[in-house]
DNA sequence: AGGGTACTGTAGACACTCTACAGAATATAT
DNA sequence: ATATATTCTGTAGAGTGTCTACAGTACCCT
């Protein structure tokens, strides 16, 4: 009795770390947050799950794309806030523009066809 | 010195079924052809190695999607030609709706934003 | 005291692509 | 005939990254 069966998709590897990456464009953000904030945008579609999530933070952040600090969310608790550096920012635009080829690439081996010839 | 510096883009786990998949949906063929095939019309972004492609296909037959027989090629070699199943079919398309999906998913996410208040 | 929520984390299984290697069969050239 | 290139299939093993499942802290509310 859900009210919406969100038909979650699994996320594609690889992927997580650009879109962490781009939540963190528009500012500061801890781990919880960015998930939810994933989650929400992309409708409900995208699902982070823990156990992906933190070992991808721990990546980033040894990457020296992602910076942390300890502060105090906005319901109080403790929580690890994440800021992209300015080698996270290339590392992001750069991503983002390997992930536009590929789905522009995907999207011409999968085109409608029907007129294989021609 | 090439011609063209094709900036290959590395496939993203799980998508290689799809595109073998939509490849056979426009008439049988073999792995090789089948490798040249998703690389020619991708505009050589994409590029199957073969230890991704004949686990793949094997993969795929033993799933029951696809299934083989030795022919000879226009070449005059033997090849080992794959045809789409009815079950094929049927994942082809869930396949590519999930695809779908997850492009459109990434695309909310990624969207160019700027005004993240409104 | 008990349950819910917010938050971080780890261990291990699993799936898939990659590099590197290997081999057969045919054609072409020298 | 021997070499070389091309077409075609295949395997082994490494690497990567996601998932499920489990674990724990801290705070709030009744």
């Amino acid at each position: 009795m859900s009210p919406k069966p969100p038909t979650r998709v699994e996320l594609l590897q690889g992927t997580l770390d650009l879109l962490i990456l781009r939540t963190l464009l528009a500012g500061p953000s801890h781990g919880h947050a960015i998930a939810k904030h994933i989650q929400r945008t992309s409708e409900e579609l995208l699902q982070v799950e823990t156990g992906s999530l933190y070992p991808a933070l721990h990546r980033l952040e040894a990457q020296g794309w992602i910076a942390a600090s300890w502060e105090l969310s906005d319901k109080g608790k403790r929580a690890k806030y994440y800021r992209l550096t300015p080698r996270g920012r290339k590392q992001l635009a750069s991503e983002q523009s390997k992930w536009q080829a590929f789905a522009r690439a995907m999207g011409l081996v999968l085109k409608p066809a029907d007129q294989e010839a021609e």
